[in-house]
DNA sequence: ACGCTAATGGAAACCGTTGTCAGATTCACC
DNA sequence: GGTGAATCTGACAACGGTTTCCATTAGCGT
């Protein structure tokens, strides 16, 4: 048997019908709607298409017509690696993927590096919708995905005007492990956290840039613990904030690095991500610092990892943020108001937070 | 500003040529050859275009006349879990959409549950190629993926004459872990493999079953453990294998029990993967079994987890794996012979291998 | 003023379908 | 044989672009 000669011109519905001395319509009506035509000539219509290597109606013809492209287009901005190796992304892409598959649309990642500015690419997808992903709110292949009339849905951020958003309440779980901190005695504290804008900052972070994030959650984050710690009676200006371009476990130990150089005085390092706080993780091994005796290390996002070492972090349900936010697309007939879905967190408290060090129990090789 | 409004009729190209009084070559060329147009028409074009809404060219429209979808699909017929939950997949995902990115064009991935039968999906994809990673030999989206007039690039399995491959040497990489074990002088073996075929069979594996497993792959590598044991005077039909259908951990942990209770003798357990090695590596730890001095335990993949731990395995470059399909794919001009491309392996020998246990040494608390 | 070339915009064919609607055919039944 | 219903079929108009010629105009040297 093996596949069918590719002939030089590839058959057409039209050449088919030809072929058969019917009309094109029958041959649509073979392939679409077997009840519009004769059991006996339909097997021959097939039996015909088989002979002339005939691969069924062209698909991009069909969406055409049909204006129906049968994919969801997914956007996300960030650095490809980033997206497949922090397993909380790689959840929420399975999430979307699974709401794809039952409503049995494909799933169409549209190229977009960081530093492409090249928005062509969003164009030139044929999707009946786009799924955001964790963009800073003015990038040019968002703006790009906005233009196009096809409904839209935003995982994370940015929190869009009129536009449907899944996400966690950031604020709140942010929240909780201030509240958790704050308890266990914690007021010398530090933070790590992600990219703030699309300008690479390996550094502390400014008030202002802390104030002008274009990344709405690590901003949001960021804001929570302010108002937290500033409550009970921490002064947030004097709180230090690392933040780190990329996100790897490496970076996580880079930043907690450079800010426990910095601050030692530090009790507790409040990580944005679990991948960072692996890393800060690593680097307190590395300085023989205890966990949590000497130094209390939190996380976000509550990755399998992250289970497994015990780390104190807050869960948020990542398949659950994919999956939802592709059903809301694909549910997204003529809704009249936008859409906000706010998924729940939950803290884990973990082996990795305890009261802090007393200042004159010996800290560092006494 | 704010988001046009969606005005109720789309505008078109032909609209928006009607209402500049211009002729739709005009506007279509002010989009895609700036240079056959003055640059004071191209910006009134393009003003007008804001003004009136218009999105730029419909990309399925463009795709039909171009004839390139400018996307390449994905079809794994496999569950999506496992897809995105073993790291191996990931590393295959990731670097098939590094590749595309490069080359500036979306990845498609086509739905198709293992279970669904339905091939529609495969052909209502607009894609310039497919990608078939890990999929039986006898499944029909495969065999609709090969009906399509489009380059198709196979990654692992199946190996289908005429069709371009790409995927490690598995017998030979399967052979540097049998001869590393036979060396150490085991000769009462077990082994746990994945799904042989696409019917679920959680439980020892018959000889018949062996020989026609759907799974290219790992009828390779049974294959291989085969000849390499056979060679050192092991009788292979004596060596149990045990099939799982799920690719998890526990599916691992789970055949690694059922392997043990029938077989106490075995010294050495052999695992397909990396992910039911860890699985294996869990029940040992569950029965008290130190490894490697009780059991020794071997994978295959390579994935960083393994790395961690120090499982013995043999590490595939797996990301490379992707991206080279991907190139393999993307440069299919014509080609005239079909390109297989095999990938290096590489033993990595780590904490979980070791000589047998002596027979009068005790196997189990005494 | 003339002819030549280059720049610019337009007419029309084509890409491969689907869907509507009216007309044709068949068939049972009186 | 006539009639109405049921079943098929085919013509035609979209769907929204791209691209290959052509025609026109403008520029310019002589």
């Amino acid at each position: 048997m093996g596949r069918p000669i590719r002939t030089r011109r590839q058959a057409t519905l039209a050449s088919l019908a030809a072929e058969l001395g019917v009309s094109r319509t029958t041959v649509s009506n073979a392939y679409n709607r077997p009840d519009q035509l004769s059991p006996e000539l339909r097997r021959r219509v097939l039996e015909t298409a088989r002979r002339l290597g005939y691969p069924g109606p062209d698909p991009v013809a069909r969406s055409l017509r049909t204006r129906k492209a049968g994919a969801v287009g997914l956007l996300l901005t960030e650095n490809l690696s980033y997206a497949f190796r922090d397993p909380a992304a790689v959840g929420v892409l399975e999430g979307l993927a699974l709401a794809c598959e039952d409503a049995g649309v494909g799933l169409h990642l549209v190229p977009a590096s960081p530093g492409r500015e090249d928005v062509a690419a969003v164009h030139r997808a044929g999707v009946d919708g786009f799924v955001v992903y964790s963009v800073p709110d003015d990038d040019p292949h968002l703006a790009a995905v906005l233009e196009r009339p096809v409904p839209t849905v935003i995982i994370d951020q940015p929190s869009l005007e009129g536009i449907d958003r899944v996400g966690p309440d950031d604020a709140a779980a942010v929240g909780k492990i201030a509240e958790h901190l704050v308890t266990l005695g914690h007021r010398q504290v530090g933070v790590i956290c992600m990219r703030l804008a699309r300008e690479r900052n390996d550094d502390f972070v400014s008030a202002t840039r802390q104030s002008g994030a274009h990344f709405h959650v690590q901003r949001t984050r960021l804001e929570a613990l302010a108002v937290a710690f500033s409550a009970a009676g921490v002064d947030w200006a004097g709180v230090p904030v690392v933040e780190r371009f990329d996100h790897t476990v490496d970076d996580g130990a880079s930043a907690a690095r450079q800010l426990l150089d910095a601050y030692p005085q530090i009790t507790a390092v409040i990580c944005t991500s679990d991948i960072l706080a692996l890393g800060a993780m690593a680097e307190a091994e590395r300085r023989g610092l205890r966990v949590p005796q000497d130094l209390t290390v939190t996380g976000f996002d509550g990755i399998a990892e992250a289970e497994r070492i015990g780390l104190t972090t807050v869960h948020q349900p990542v398949l659950e943020k994919g999956k939802t936010a592709g059903r809301l697309l694909l549910s997204s007939g003529e809704r009249s108001a936008p859409k906000v879905i706010t998924l729940p967190t939950e803290l884990r408290v973990g082996r990795t937070s305890g009261p802090p060090r007393t200042v004159d129990e010996p800290w560092f090789g006494g």
